[in-house]
DNA sequence: ATGCAGGCTGCACTGAGTGCCATACATTCC
DNA sequence: GGAATGTATGGCACTCAGTGCAGCCTGCAT
């Protein structure tokens, strides 16, 4: 990942410069309130420069990402028909967190940004969207020849991303405390369980369980089968937690 | 905002004049080789009153969205509880396509449009993000109180969209012709077979039978006791959707 | 030292977007 | 009738993001 393996790095230093500089003017008096010319200022190199290595303002928010982007592309791209598309996506979603999970201060100093600055928003968005198109043409080719494959895997990609980013933003709203992994998982994992398999045979089996559970309770084998029992009058809530703690553990 | 009820409404010409300078300017040269002082110049107007009537260059391409984002709130805030959630989500949804049909010559140069520029494709993102966040917020709200119900908020109404913005592409991607609701209908059925009504794949259904089942509950409701039953495996949004739907009635 | 290459800087320029003020026209009040 | 007021518009000057160009400085090979 972190590129070049070796020792040397030694990186631009200029850019990481201009990172630290642009971040602390713009956690000192806003993003709109800070020019270029601030930031060259503070970090003491011309003006041009700054272009060099950011083709934009906004792109010094997201120094990383692109790289990341890189990393989801090879990621699907060295994926196999072994792997289990739906699950294959949100393994990929993955990479992104675990980018925001590394650097949980700043992680969590951007999303304050962002959340902030609405010309921000806008950009973060075509950022998002550069992931979720790389997701969905993943997807439709692993769905290609079926019918509404196209359909299938945009809407699925789209899910993916709108699961990972509300887990993620929960994790960045608890100022990065916390395991970032937990609420990402738990919502890719709703994802996953919805479109996973494209099981387009239907079970239809629960409700004929039902008549015989009902009937004959010892008979049926409640492997695939789960009975919750409950007082009407407990809180929704409650009795939600506790199926979802049931249900996690399979 | 008014331009309410009446038929005359006194639109204002100058608006309509800007927008139709300005197609014609992008589709003549180009929209990054038209300046603003371009467009003011071919309607006759003053530089300023442009950016009176748009907020940014970018808005004189997407002049109608505005309302159908309020028309959409509108849409929403008006329902009831009798309303199925994601069908409702879906039915806003369509308000969008209708926007787009209307016009169907108009669309089908912005969309070509938008298709070039990239600063017009993230513009549209944000805007197509607040529709997607109008129907979370709704879904939010219909799905308050259950478990993950902010998670499945952002999921469908990703999703819902993820469809919309499917089956609108293909009806622009054929110059407009044929029925541009029947390629959106298709792509929101599927979303909504998905979603809502869990019938097919059934979890759950039988809570309220199973009750009567039992058969205690007719002589102390507070002591009632609920039996759910369900597969492992079914979506625990399904679960809670139809264990919600049983409270309800109580 | 000389020549060369690549990163860096300064400078001038375009174009979007804003604030301020002047003007034109319609309305109301005296 | 005329003054005061409100609103839509135009004009001007300004800030700032982003770009093209030319020069400079440093490291490096010959």
């Amino acid at each position: 990942m972190s590129s070049s393996s070796a020792a040397p790095a030694a990186k631009p230093p200029m850019r990481d410069a201009l990172v630290a500089a642009a971040f602390r003017l713009f956690s000192e008096r806003g993003y709109e309130q800070t020019t270029v010319d601030d930031i060259v200022a503070l970090a003491g190199v011309g003006r041009r420069s700054f272009f060099r290595y950011f083709p934009s303002k906004e792109d010094v928010v997201f120094p990383d990402h692109e790289r990341c982007l890189a990393d989801m592309t090879a990621f699907l791209a060295a994926s196999g028909p072994e792997h289990e598309p739906v699950r294959r996506v949100c393994d990929a979603a993955r990479l992104v967190l675990q980018m925001y999970a590394e650097n949980p201060a700043f992680s969590v100093q951007r999303y304050r940004l962002t959340r902030k600055v609405p010309g921000l928003r806008a950009y973060e968005l075509s950022v998002v969207r550069r992931y979720e198109r790389a997701l969905a043409r993943y997807l439709r080719g692993r769905f290609a020849g079926l019918p509404d494959g196209t359909l299938r895997a945009d809407v699925i990609a789209a899910a993916v991303v709108a699961a990972h980013n509300n887990g993620l933003r929960s994790w960045l709203r608890s100022d990065g405390q916390g395991d970032a992994g937990a609420a990402v998982d738990h919502a890719l994992g709703c994802v996953q369980r919805e479109f996973a398999h494209p099981r387009d045979a239907g079970p239809a089996r629960p409700a004929a369980r039902v008549t015989a559970l009902t009937g004959e309770q010892a008979a049926s084998p409640a492997d695939d089968v789960l009975v919750l029992v409950t007082r009407r009058d407990a809180p929704l809530w409650r009795v939600v937690r506790e199926l979802e703690a049931v249900l996690d553990r399979a």
